[in-house]
DNA sequence: CCTCCTACGTTTAGGCCTAAACATAAACCG
DNA sequence: CGGTTTATGTTTAGGCCTAAACGTAGGAGG
């Protein structure tokens, strides 16, 4: 197995090949992909284990930690969502068709649907959520804890920094 | 616009909701997530006004990294990307249509088959990277070249370790 | 009131990816 | 040597997403 490129070695060959290409970011901007795509990798694979992919997985976490009674309208899960509007339709007509959530016209808004999670919706997000929490909390330990809570300050930092020049639209995932 | 749920009142909702879900991963494994799509989302945008893709970008930067005569086999650019053989497969085809690289049978290994940059493409990265990197740059100028650099080293100690767990997939990107 | 406008969802077309099936050159081996 | 395995790529089927077109309920304004 070829040893992929890493960020530095990635820099270092842009500035060799075009030199004076503004490389300052790489060492942030590329990790930042690659670690989310091995945990998001690896958070499918434990979903796919259980049976269930990742969007339900995610439609299903917003609506219970919205606590009873479990329903959000279409506009609110769009917003706690890092996806689009149409998107969310169809995430919640799979999961409205594999019975775990329903679907009912009227509730806040002008013209709302109010999305519930029914009892196998709970059932099924209760069996999913530890497993995958637990896995990923397994896949940081290396990082002790001091380091890691550094960590996620700066990544908030970050985070905030970069909403402010960007607007608001970062959302949530688990 | 409603302000998305920030990672710490995802912890805290799984808490109050489900006392004793470990939630300890949550403040970076999410940022991670979020950052990442704000950044990806970005340089879509960017690369969209070059009226570019980003999987065409990502083929022609791997291969002008590479130095002169800017060409890998298939099995190379796999290895350095973090997309799958198929998916390396349909990019070539598409840039290859769009004459910016050239496909040639034979090279280094059994049945290899080499990419290499055309003029055309070469002209086409030339165009592009800069414009990529020094918006990069200018986005995460929030933060100061210490901190910068300190967080790249946290991310390059995390991104090792979970190398290390699971396996060494996990490639690049620019 | 009636019309227009705006908010809210859904549907559709198309893109790109993954996984798996497929094709085949080259090497291996009895 | 000739059959079998292995390394490489390509193709295909299907999934999920985005952007944009499309419906339509309710207000707002005259």
């Amino acid at each position: 197995m070829v040893r992929p490129d890493d960020a530095d070695g990635i820099a270092a060959a842009w500035r060799r090949e075009r030199p004076g290409t503004p490389t300052e970011s790489i060492g942030v901007v590329t990790r930042i992909w690659q670690i989310g795509k091995l945990l998001a990798d690896d958070r499918a694979r434990v979903l796919a284990e259980l049976g269930i992919d990742r969007g339900t997985m995610d439609l299903l976490s917003v609506l219970r930690r919205a606590g009873e009674p479990y329903e959000l309208t279409t506009r609110e899960l769009t917003a706690r969502t890092l996806i689009t509007a149409g998107a969310i339709s169809q995430r919640v007509a799979r999961a409205e068709a594999a019975g775990l959530v329903r679907r009912t016209p009227g509730g806040a808004g002008r013209r709302a649907v109010t999305v519930t999670l029914t009892d196998a919706g709970h059932a099924e997000i209760e069996r999913t959520v530890d497993r995958v929490l637990t896995r990923e909390v397994e896949l940081i330990s290396g990082l002790p804890a001091e380091r890691r809570r550094q960590l996620a300050r700066e990544l908030s930092d970050l985070l905030t920094d970069l909403t402010d020049r960007l607007g608001p639209p970062a959302r949530t995932e688990i």
